[in-house]
RNA sequence: GCCGUUAUAGCUCAGUAGGUAGAGCGUAUCCUUGGUAAGGAUAAGGUCACCGGUUCAAUCCCGGUUAACGGCUCCA
């Protein structure tokens, strides 16, 4: 007999080779009914696994983010079935679960189009129904190399060629013809496949790789009940409404356009929230010990190959001639940065230099990668260049984190952190990298924050940490970052002249904290669906005057709060006052002052805020204050943030 | 860059099975002076993305280019 500790702590006996369903079915019917795999000790098994020692186990159900894998993942065999039912000759490549879904690879000469996944969503739902249970055979490598080459599966092949040697080969047999490499676990019988619609196709390289063949990719989404799948739908039609390329056209803020594919227009509503964000951006660098340099956009041939860019970063880089000189678009801030601090000898009582640029930089991105304000260009870095001492990297990193979380809390933004280590192309000795991961490891150990490793993925100079912030369709676009760098200050001989007379070597912080002013807008916009708090408001308030007799009082209201810095415009068309509350709504212009006989009379103001119905009348000095302290504290005046 | 889709008025979109186009919103002018989400009338606005081909004739069919969109890759 074996012991089986359930969830609740309570434990079974039950016999050797019983199965996981067995076990649920005298735990309870309904259990055993809505199972769709079994925890073993932290793996996750099919229900038809048999038992073979004491064991923790947990029956996973559709209730859990583990039991919505199993199915999703089961999703993607049902749809790997349905296309070979209908496109016979399709070889396939993988079928993971992801986040709300599934998707499966594909390689075949038929180019899916809507159309098709119509017809194959369809052929998904009569297979469903059949009520096919998914077999699990164990392999052979042999067996299933031979299996597998006879019926053409080249990336099947490729895969169990891959498999360590010591690998466990399973298939899974859907409905007794379909056969796919498999390491499951899979969900009992499609009948449990009820919720799923089949997205789009897109194009993805086998194994992720733009060397490998590009296969056909479906996306499915998969949900436990249909109710949870049209709840997702509308929430994608709500995030299509937060969208900044939708709201930035619409609130006038900015504009692409083909004579600059990647270089975005703003316009002056626009250039208000900028303006805002770097004011405010300033301010709070100069409490900490900021200054703030601008260095040129183009510098010649020889500045980036020292620095090394000529041959890290080339494809990435505009290049123009100058007197037949060779000169390049800067791509980063850095070099400028260090011919800055080289303008004179620094002492160690200099250190440290946090040395700000508001730096615009060009990158060549490709073409299929730009993506409204978040992937352009050319854009404007909230850069700043730290050079200190060796015993001051911990503290200044320690500074950067908090300025950033700082930044980040005010906008009402949530993120998370990533350290990325050493890339493959990249300069400098294993141990500075090291010294300068650990550093990096050291800080945010120290504050406590919670971080993912990133291997590979840090700049070619230095390791870093980045800050993600989330997207209206919860895609993650990296905004701050710390670079530790120790390969600039050798690359350019920074020095400095220590206690004892002698020179060194200082170490050099890149940093950002909006990360791109233009890829913030965009998040910022999203973050409240275009109703910006009233610090960053492009139009603050606006005045609605009931009919022409009020004119002249508005005006006087106009002046009063001009005169405060308070972005306001009177709306005196002919129009009702019902039609300007509509616009000004539309708009999300925080504040509209309705101003009729009875304000002009009484020298107050009908305030009425955005999303809210009601009015509030009060005196134009009541307002004044309340629209102040908004300000003046940034927050968004709306409960639901 | 790669795979797929798309491109018609300032915006959102319809349309012509090949005979040079239409709506709503917006804009302008006029009427309406109206109290918290759309008052009425009239008018102006388009080389149907660009280049080429087929055709008596192309916005429509074909080829190419460009850009946008959804992904892959890459990244702030």
């Amino acid at each position: 007999m074996l012991s089986i500790t359930l969830k609740d702590g309570s434990v079974r006996k039950v016999e050797e080779g019983t199965t996981i369903l067995q076990l649920a079915t005298t735990i309870s019917a309904g259990l055993a009914r809505v199972a769709i795999a079994g925890k073993v000790d932290d793996e996750v098994k099919d229900l038809t696994y048999p038992l073979e020692k004491d064991a923790q186990i947990e029956i996973l159900t559709m209730d859990s983010e583990e039991g919505l894998e199993v199915m999703r993942h089961s999703a993607a065999h049902l749809l790997a079935l349905a296309v070979q039912n209908l496109y016979p000759g399709t070889s396939f490549g993988i079928g993971p679960s992801i986040t709300n879904g599934f998707y499966y690879d594909f390689d075949t000469e038929h180019a899916f189009t809507p159309e098709d996944l119509e017809k194959i969503e369809n052929e998904m739902r009569r297979i469903a129904k059949e009520n096919l249970c998914f077999e699990r055979a164990e392999l052979t490598r042999d067996e299933a190399l031979d299996y597998f080459n006879n019926k053409n599966e080249k990336y099947k092949v490729e895969l169990i060629n891959d498999l360590p040697g010591e690998a466990r080969i399973s298939t899974y047999t859907l409905g007794g013809k379909f056969i796919d490499l498999c390491a499951g676990p899979h969900i009992p019988s499609t009948k449990l496949l009820k919720a799923f619609k089949l997205q789009s196709v897109a194009g993805a390289y086998w194994r992720g790789s733009e060397k490998n063949k590009m296969l056909q990719r479906i996306y499915g989404l998969a949900f436990a009940k249909a109710s949870d799948l049209e709840n997702y739908l509308y929430k994608l039609e709500e995030a299509k409404r937060r969208d900044h390329r939708k709201l930035g056209q619409e609130l006038d803020l900015f504009s692409l356009h083909d004579e600059g594919p990647g270089f975005p227009f703003f316009h002056p509503k626009g250039m208000i929230l900028r303006n805002a964000l770097e004011d405010f951006w300033r301010k709070e660098h100069q409490k900490r010990g900021y200054v703030e340099i601008k260095t040129p956009i183009i510098l010649n041939r020889a500045l980036w190959e020292q620095s090394g860019h000529w041959d890290h970063y080339q494809e990435n880089m505009y290049y123009t001639k100058i007197d037949d000189q060779d000169f390049s678009v800067k791509p980063m801030n850095c070099p400028g940065g260090m011919i800055m601090y080289k303008t004179k000898l620094r002492s160690y009582r200099d250190l440290p230099i946090r040395c700000g640029e508001l730096g615009l930089v060009h990158r060549h991105e490709l073409s299929g990668a730009l993506h409204g304000l978040l992937r352009v260009r050319n854009f404007t870095q909230d850069d700043a260049h730290i050079f200190m001492l060796p015993s001051q990297i911990k503290e200044e990193i320690i500074g950067v984190i908090e300025l950033v979380d700082y930044f980040y809390k005010i906008f009402g933004f949530k993120y998370k952190v990533e350290l990325s280590t050493r890339p493959e192309n990249s300069m400098g000795s294993d141990k500075d990298w090291q010294t300068a991961t650990d550093a990096l490891k050291d800080a945010l150990d120290t504050k406590g924050i919670e971080y993912k490793i990133n291997p590979g993925d840090g700049a070619f100079y230095g390791p870093k940490i980045d800050f993600h912030l989330q997207d209206c369709l919860d895609r993650t676009w990296q905004c701050g970052t710390i670079q530790l760098d120790f390969q600039m200050p050798e690359k350019f001989d920074l020095t400095y002249i220590g206690e004892d007379g002698e020179k060194h070597r200082p170490v050099m912080i890149h940093r950002v904290v909006y990360g791109s002013i233009e890829r913030f807008i965009a998040l910022l916009t999203e973050h409240y669906a275009g109703a910006f708090p009233t610090w960053l408001a492009p139009v603050q308030v606006r005045i609605l005057p009931i009919s022409d007799k009020h004119a002249e009082y508005a005006q006087k209201v106009e002046e009063i709060l001009k005169e405060q810095d308070i972005r306001v415009e009177i709306d005196d068309r002919r129009e009702k006052i019902n039609y300007k509350i509509r616009e000004v709504q539309t708009e999300k212009i925080p504040f509209a002052l309705v101003v009729g006989d009875k304000e002009a009379e009484q020298g107050t103001v009908a305030v009425r805020r955005y999303g809210q119905q009601n009015t509030n009348t009060m005196s134009l000095n009541e307002f004044e204050e309340l629209i102040n302290n908004e300000i003046k504290s940034k927050k968004t005046g709306l409960e639901d943030n």
